[in-house]
DNA sequence: CCCGAACAATCTGTCAGACAGTCTTGAAGG
DNA sequence: CCTTCAAGACTGTCTGACAGATTGTTCGGG
């Protein structure tokens, strides 16, 4: 064991690394705009970084699908029309529902009991006071980031929270919806009692349902009001 | 159309992208074998291109996981360990069925033709001759790229596309096991013919049998010589 | 006063060169 | 034969630079 003792646990994280969470963060809690235009130096500049670096972790991005590069007209958030919005929402539902089902097979106790801690969490964040937006979408988080670790297929997670990541721009604006944050609170306790008894046909029922709900959510409010005020 | 005489057609392609799709073509033939380091001034002589263009590529190829970035030790074609190809092929099976079903009720007249006469050429191509390998193979893209496109969800259609990139290293294997060619063949007849009858539900059920043959013989093949010759 | 063209300011795409830090490798020494 | 140390090889990252493309602006004409 020539290791040394786990003093440079965390040896520099590559820079382009760091940038690429940085932006990831920023274009998820819209901090950027779709359509916004990024601006290499600007990034630089912000972010401290060279030029280089920048670019890399541009690319990762693209690659991950959250901006967009125009020819020689540089790099954008990506915009999402209500066709690729719809087409998400479909790839989600039958992800997401078949990694409830291996979950309701697969998971283990302490993964289990994780999932209603989350969903506990998740209860009190709902019925909680005004500004309980960001605190939904955060229990939320956790809970799925439970529910697809459960499901004992990295892959299959993975893909998932890259879907995921492409429609969190979106999230917030679902729950803007009156009512959808408790009707999406019921389905999640659908989706735990099913995992519960074990029955795992209904488990992926209840979640593709519960991801088709918000898609239709997710329609109506773009369909009333495309842009934000 | 007003397509300009195809003279100024293709405004440069980045070179970046040239690269990206050089490389992933090369891993996906095997001319880079996992685990081999990709020297980057290696691939600046090979392509022409200047490293911070290479290295542009090389984080594309890792964001789709064909490659892997060791902190500081530079970039190797990723090396996927049997549990990851059990993963992968795992939400191989799950989504190439959900395309297949949704092939069965979207596909217009003109793409179920063109999957007919993919299916033409698969068996012209599994009863040739010697080395009908790389034919089999050429002619499962088209078939497999046909179905996806027809399933109407492009989104689908590049996840999918994505993860047969990652196991396209292994298909040649895959196809090495004595009958697999014609069994895989039969697979597809059965996966055409449900869609021809609009049974959906048989459709993916074919669909998702198929990949999963084509797991377990991909499983016994490693199992017997993880090397190849 | 409105419209189109020349012009200037930006910005991207790409390259060359450089340097510290880290790994690997091979040689020297126990 | 195993351990230790120094040379060489690479990566990660930065600076500086430059051509070409795009955009916004200004200026002259209708």
């Amino acid at each position: 064991m020539s290791q040394s003792p786990s003093l440079a646990v965390t040896r520099h994280p590559p820079i382009r690394d760091q940038i690429a969470a940085i932006l990831r963060n920023a274009i998820v809690n819209l901090d950027f705009t779709p359509g916004q235009v990024l601006v290499e130096r600007d990034l630089c500049e912000r972010t401290g970084a060279s030029r280089p670096s920048v670019r890399e972790a541009l690319r990762q991005l693209e690659a991950e699908g959250l901006v967009e590069s125009r020819n020689g007209r540089g790099t954008i958030v990506r915009v999402l029309t209500p066709r690729e919005v719809d087409d998400l929402y479909e790839v989600r539902a039958q992800l997401e529902g078949f990694a409830t089902r291996l979950f309701s097979t697969r998971a283990t106790p302490d993964q289990r009991r994780k999932l209603h801690e989350a969903l506990t969490e998740l209860e009190r964040a709902t019925t909680s006071g005004a500004d309980r937006s960001p605190r939904i979408l955060a229990a939320q988080n956790i809970f799925y980031g439970t529910l697809f670790e459960g499901a004992g297929n990295p892959l299959l997670e993975q893909v998932i929270q890259g879907l995921q990541v492409r429609v969190a721009q979106l999230r917030a604006t679902t729950l803007t919806a009156p009512g959808r944050a408790e009707q999406s609170y019921r389905e999640f306790v659908q989706i735990v009692d099913a995992v519960d008894a074990g029955d795992e046909a209904e488990a992926e029922r209840v979640a593709v349902e519960h991801v088709r709900n918000a898609a239709r959510v997710m329609s109506d409010v773009v369909a009333a009001g495309p842009a934000e005020g």
